[in-house]
DNA sequence: CAAACGTTGGAAACGCCGTTCTCACGCGAG
DNA sequence: CTCGCGTGAGAACGGCGTTTCCAACGTTTG
């Protein structure tokens, strides 16, 4: 193999370089492939025990792969994990765009994706459209792994964060809400929000609820709406 | 011991039953005693490495008692952890007590309650006096208590919650802030506080970190202020 | 065709740790 | 003295993440 790497550098011929990213194409393709049998064997796991607390050899039987294939694709249980909540976030941000996107005004828009994102977060409130996966247990988990890997965690949340930032901007600049500093706006305002319904899981009595509308409606206020 | 056990119901004679409640006393204040040692080895630990993942070995070891002594006194670990949750909470709750006890309005007592609060979670922020323990380790903890055992927590930080409404109820009453469910106010409240440091995790860059004073006039203005 | 090589599956094995079990020691009561 | 009981010390168990080893199989090469 040494006296195929060390040919001239530069003038690789065309035909070479098209057969060795065809090849990666298909070992690519067929890598993704298995990746996605683990995704899906994990989130199958999660949606019937309602929990992350499943065991790799859970994944292995179901996914009917091989341990040893396991920790060639992910480098632990940890990667799994936020591979699992990175796809949700994918999830989360596309229902998110397309809320958005159907908004006319401004604030209506900054309303609804709020008010989406709170629901989204706690998936018991309302009942979704059953093409996606249990969250709940997801977005629990989602806690620890913001403790651990904050920063893997913060780059999945980019996107959110961006939108958020995007509308607080566009409803300040229409004057229907009144805030110096639009970026640290919208970080309280996505925290306020998807910690909600954390918050709630300590309210035992109904009357301590906060729901997705309620926690809009003080937000709003603080921000000079 | 059964002839003693079963002597006529009722009529106990008075010293016995000072005589077993002084045993019974002794025997309390030698458990307490060993109880603390293990919480005083398990928070050094913790003070020490920075994180709550120690093992009950080394806490056996630091605390000079032994495993089946540990059992004996918590039911697993979850147990002892919790313990530290409710003697961290409890010192908190002595602290905002003195806090809110030196204001003169309402509203100062609450904006000074608040921003106590938040400090209080993200020790980081402010240098605290050194006669406490680091509350981050069990801080980040908690929030897997919460998933855990949301009741325990809920119950841990009741004084907590009663303070906060009672703050929410006097200000409202005048008329500092306009609010029209002060129990649902007050959980808002608190919980924006008290995520705000944990959201803080997520923002890398310093323009987005969440200050006490950020936060407290964002709620402020959100509870009608 | 045969030999060498890389990839994959299967499973044993390791290490850590929470939890339980066993046993022996010490001490007060009968 | 001995019986029972609380206690300490530590072995042992069980679960689980992770590593390692080996055999099977397909592919490439002489």
């Amino acid at each position: 193999m040494r006296e195929v790497d060390t040919t001239e550098d530069g003038n690789e011929p065309a035909w070479r370089e098209r057969a060795v990213s065809r090849s990666l194409n298909t070992a690519r393709s067929r890598a993704e492939q298995r990746v996605q049998r683990f995704l899906d064997a994990a989130f199958s796991l999660i949606d019937e025990h309602g929990t992350t607390e499943f065991t790799i050899q859970e994944v292995i039987d179901r996914s009917k792969q091989s341990l040893r294939g396991f920790y060639q694709y992910f480098e632990g249980k940890d990667e799994l994990l936020l591979a699992l909540f990175e796809e949700t976030v994918r999830e989360a941000t596309d229902d998110l765009r397309s809320v958005i996107e159907s908004a006319r005004e401004p604030l209506e828009g900054l309303r609804a994706f709020t008010i989406r994102l709170h629901e989204w977060c706690d998936p018991s409130e309302k009942p979704q459209k059953r093409s996606t996966h249990n969250r709940r247990p997801i977005m629990e988990f989602a806690v620890q792994l913001t403790v651990d890997h904050s920063d893997r965690v913060e780059a999945a949340m980019a996107p959110i964060s961006q939108m958020m930032v995007e509308l607080v901007d566009a409803a300040n600049a229409a004057g229907a809400i009144n805030v110096a500093d639009t970026h640290r706006a919208a970080a309280l305002l996505q925290q306020t929000v998807m910690y909600s319904w954390f918050g709630n899981r300590l309210a035992m009595s109904a009357r301590k609820r906060l729901t997705a509308e309620a926690t809009w409606d003080f937000c709003f206020r603080g921000l000079g709406g």
